[in-house]
RNA sequence: GUGGGCGUGGCCAAGCUAGGUUAAGGCGCCAGGUUGUGGCCCUGGAGAUCGAGGGUUCAAAUCCCUCCGCUCACCCCA
């Protein structure tokens, strides 16, 4: 038997409606703030991620799907959906349109991890990026669209945070310095950390075992340690979020796995503990579509994960609205009756109402059971008797009340929501 | 990449520790109980090479080995 690749999943009709809430609220949320949505491959050039998103990342380094194309090119499946949108930014000279540039997009997203709760080979990212524009308050617009998705959702108890990871400039002024406190305390620290010392000593700040969370906690923090620049964008950025009324918290350990960003860096997060839980994270990226080979662009934005807002949907018992119901089947008995029951289906379609005959050969009794298991509010009934005089009968499922009705008339009368 | 848990009809699952009747039960599905009436109830039916392969044994869902898959956590990320 084939099976699904693993990290994947078959998305069944009664598990539909969940994608359908988020995909509606997070589309409403982008043109309600002036955003435009964008789609792009689902596959570009290998090289686009590697120079975009860094060399030394985990998504570069072993998680990205890649494949030679019959051409001998070198494609990669799509591990994020930021550096996708500065290339058509840069592909369609939208650096000559009004900046900043607004723009949202909803895609598959693949990186081959192993997959756990929240977790997955393929998922979908709502996100947003605002490009051109390098003002604070661009980032706190787009710090409040990742809020207001998780409100608009229902979502409750969610932590929103944020933090300065600074620029070229003070970074690595920072990092000397952190490499410097930790040298002297590295001894005590997990195997992980040791290794994070010279790779990526920003992640050594984020490390969740209790002896390096406690060096964690007295290390210097970059906030502190920014450039006029980046100091002055962090203060600003605090202000416009304080404007706006968001309750968020700076959290000094708060780094990003990905190379590209520089300076504001924001994640949000559920009530539960573990590890794999943000729901949304992005920031600012100021470098990438200069690394991409573009001219200097700065950029903001965030992705959010489709499957973990529907887990946190499912988990915190939001109600989500039920799909469109059937409005009625047609139960019929005899080949004749068949005939008319299958026009009048296609009928009562036309009408623009959702319409199907029972299945064939069944009594009356299954077929009814039929209309009742699909939780069909009306049965038409098509016997010898209404065939004869040209009506049909309208059973009303929830009240079990019936009358008959001119088959011309049935349409109007279920879209009129006559009962009967 | 590392570590834990788990694989029995479509789904939930008993049985496995101390091998031995046609592998329980529930949900769902189909049919009947009403020669034209659903939900509740009753009756019946279909559906499983017990994840796969190998081994031990007179005999394996049950014991042993290997593999595969699912799942949770770490790492990392949405």
């Amino acid at each position: 038997m084939y099976r699904a690749p693993r990290g994947t999943a078959d998305i069944l009709p009664d598990e539909q409606r969940y994608w359908r809430y988020v995909e509606a609220k997070a589309e409403a949320l982008g043109r309600r703030f002036g955003y435009g949505r964008l789609d792009t491959p689902v596959f570009e050039q290998s090289d686009l991620f590697t120079r975009g998103v860094g060399e030394g990342t985990d998504i570069v380094e072993k998680e990205m799907y890649i494949f030679q194309d019959r051409g001998g090119d070198s494609m990669a499946l799509r591990p994020e959906g930021t550096a996708p949108v500065c290339r058509a930014y840069l592909e369609h000279g939208m650096r000559n349109l009004p900046q900043p540039v607004r723009l949202y997009y909803f895609c598959p997203v693949f990186r081959y991890e192993r997959p756990q709760a929240g977790r997955f080979r393929q998922h979908h990212q709502f996100g947003v990026e605002a490009l051109g524009d390098a003002d604070p308050s661009i980032d706190a617009e787009v710090v409040e669209m990742a809020w207001r998705l998780t409100q608009d959702l229902g979502l409750t108890n969610l932590s929103l945070l944020v933090n300065s990871i600074g620029d070229p400039q003070c970074r690595p002024v920072y990092l000397e310095e952190l490499k410097g406190y930790y040298a002297g305390r590295i001894d005590g620290m997990c195997q992980d950390c040791k290794s994070r010392l010279e790779r990526n000593p920003l992640r050594l700040l984020d490390c969740k075992q209790e002896a390096c969370m406690a060096v964690a906690g007295e290390a210097p923090r970059m906030v502190d340690h920014l450039c006029p620049e980046c100091r002055g964008h962090w203060a600003e950025l605090l202000k416009y979020l304080q404007g706006i009324g968001l309750d968020y918290r700076v959290e000094h350990r708060l780094v990003r796995g990905l190379d590209y960003y520089t300076r504001t860096v924001f994640e949000i997060q559920p009530p539960e503990e573990g590890g794999q839980s943000t729901i949304c994270g992005g920031g600012r990226y100021d470098g990438l579509i200069e690394a991409m080979g573009g001219p200097p662009t700065p950029g903001v934005g965030f992705g959010s994960g489709r499957e973990r807002l529907a887990l946190n949907i499912k988990r915190q018992g939001v109600i989500v609205p039920d799909d469109d119901p059937l409005h009625a089947v047609i139960v019929y008995l005899g080949d004749e009756a068949k005939e008319a029951a299958i026009a009048l289906a296609s009928r009562l379609r036309s009408e623009g109402l959702s319409a199907l005959p029972a299945a064939a050969g069944r009594s009356l009794r299954a077929q009814l059971r039929y209309a009742n298991s699909l939780g069909a509010p009306y049965a038409i009934i098509l016997g010898e008797e209404e065939l004869n005089q040209g009506v049909v009968t309208i059973r009303d499922m929830a009240k079990g009340e019936q009358r008959t009705a001119p088959m011309g008339d049935v349409a109007a009368e279920l879209a009129g929501g006559v009962g009967v």
